[in-house]
DNA sequence: ACTGGCGGGACGTCCCGTTGAT
DNA sequence: ATCAACGGGACGTCCCGCCAGT
């Protein structure tokens, strides 16, 4: 029997989670303490750890979000999209996330939750999106679809790097460089 | 006087630090305490911190370590023998280093701390190989050299975060896809 | 929003000061590991730092309470009395606030520290009443007051120096002969 | 069958115990880590832990040097001359002295190993003194002699307190309260 | 005689998450 | 639902003294 209405939950759960999310931002994960935490969210640790088992859940939670919000956007509306929303992400939270493997790689049982975590999220896979570009002409055919998905990898892992680092960065030059290199029309 | 040989010295200095790089790649900065760096060292707290004054100089000194051998490596055999020194990495080291742009920008002392570490290391840019580059023709010159600098930071940043992701990669096709970019003669 | 109450919260500091002092008396400021100020206290090392900040806090406020009453002593009730009341202290307390003055001189920040926490509490002078006393005729004044004051300063000194090194003291005759003089010709 | 000659032995055990006096009075007993020894000492741990057992032996040869200096100078030159000796001390080292009590007190099997060095000494007793001065008649005989000498002690241990506080002082008309004494209806 | 590399222990601090109270 | 008192563990740092080496 909920004393407060749905609505109010998932407000405080997302409260919760941005004011995680500047705090992780702020300090990095492990510097963010649950005191500093408590600070940026304006709940008591009680609230908190009411609402998600502990600190980590939090953090994990908010790298889901990201990945599949990101995930859904190449398939949608494709590179360049993803790039320029990735370049209007917060710098200090792309450094944070990208402790994320980081910690799946010392955790190996985190592995399985993600994996699961991303299942449950049903996200097609962004190679078929890859396949229609290249049909539709937009994308070289002399070089294998795997080859060119993990070059695309390789250039969105290193805007967030790139950027993380706190480098400024012309996102679009870059783009046009991956498109000459990528699109035969581009020439 | 020193009691024992400069030889001693010095592979005692490289063995703290190789140990330190094993452990900090197995657990992380924060997660590579002092009892395990001791474990994987072979050596006690107290001759760790005889040779370096705190936990932070050993991964600074790593950190500083890569980045001028990277930088030569960029300079005196070019990009592509870069990007596969890079990939020869231990990932899981490459992950902690990754870490490193966070930490700078936490703690904004360490900025200036790693400039003059750098710079008593003397790096001519190597941007200045570009530049020859450029002017051998083996870049194109449509394009400012500014841009495909960025460019190659990004691709870099990007070997770098991926494999430190743990996904495997084909270096050669991604750095054949970028000569494609960014050489005219590659066509 | 407190969830135990005032009454409660009060205990405990107390319960911590009072502990604390035990330990500090029986140890001394550095010797009074924080597992022994544990186990003087009876809580845990998360409750007495939820109450103070660190150790350093728990002797400062000590030292201070003392400070204040014997202020307050010195001018409601006289010489005598503080001296009776100081040579009531337990000496091994006596002999670790001795300290007091070191720490301020090693770290001068705690001068301050202390001058501003002084100044709170809105002592009136010592010296004050040394004046009323001048004037009632109990006190010579055929020598500075100030001099009278560095006098008395001294002898009270001398009490808690010589009580806090273990030796007892029969302070009535001290204080007899304060009030009289020693040298049979100086009458 | 020693290497140099007695006097280069004696000569360094002076040099170690004045650096270690000089070293104390900086930093008090506990901070004054060996380290810091060395430095003030110009000596390495070896040496001076071939010429002292431990750290605490360095401190308690220091002590114990005082109170036989004390306590020949209030016998041969009287009160007086020992109370502006004391003055011209360091007080910060005052100030580390005043911790030897509590030291004692701390660890009980000290007591006996200063008692024991005292009597090595054979100091002839302080009170001895007074009596001759009680029998010339430079001291009032209506008072016991050990009243007098506890006050006298007072008085010492209270010029040591105060001065070590860092408190300036007018000892010439401490000592000229002390012969004459306080209250003017008392002459 | 003197150096300093080194072991290993203990310290104060901090931090996460539980729990009982409101 | 929310709070904050509290336990207890682990962390990085520092420090003393031993002893192998010169």
């Amino acid at each position: 029997v909920p004393k407060v209405s749905d609505e109010h939950l998932t407000a405080r759960r997302e409260q919760i989670l941005e004011g995680a999310r500047r705090a992780f931002a702020k300090h990095g994960y492990e510097s963010a303490t649950v005191a500093r935490l408590e600070e940026e969210i304006g709940l008591s640790r009680g609230a908190i750890f009411h609402y998600f088992p502990d600190k980590w859940s939090l953090f994990f939670e908010l790298a889901v979000r990201d990945q599949t919000r990101w995930n859904t956007l190449i398939i949608e509306r494709g590179i360049d999209d993803l790039a320029r929303t990735i370049y209007a992400e917060n710098p200090d939270w792309l450094g944070v996330y990208l402790e994320l493997a980081r910690h799946i790689r010392t955790h190996p049982e985190l592995a399985e939750q993600l994996e699961q975590r991303m299942t449950e999220e049903e996200l097609p896979s962004g190679k078929a999106r890859l396949r229609e570009l290249q049909e539709e002409g937009a994308l070289r055919d002399d070089v294998p679809l795997d080859k060119l998905a993990e070059f695309v990898n390789v250039v969105l892992n290193g805007i967030v790097a790139q950027y993380a680092s706190g480098t400024e960065l012309d996102v679009e030059s870059v783009l046009k460089l991956v498109h000459e290199g990528l699109d035969p029309r581009a020439k």
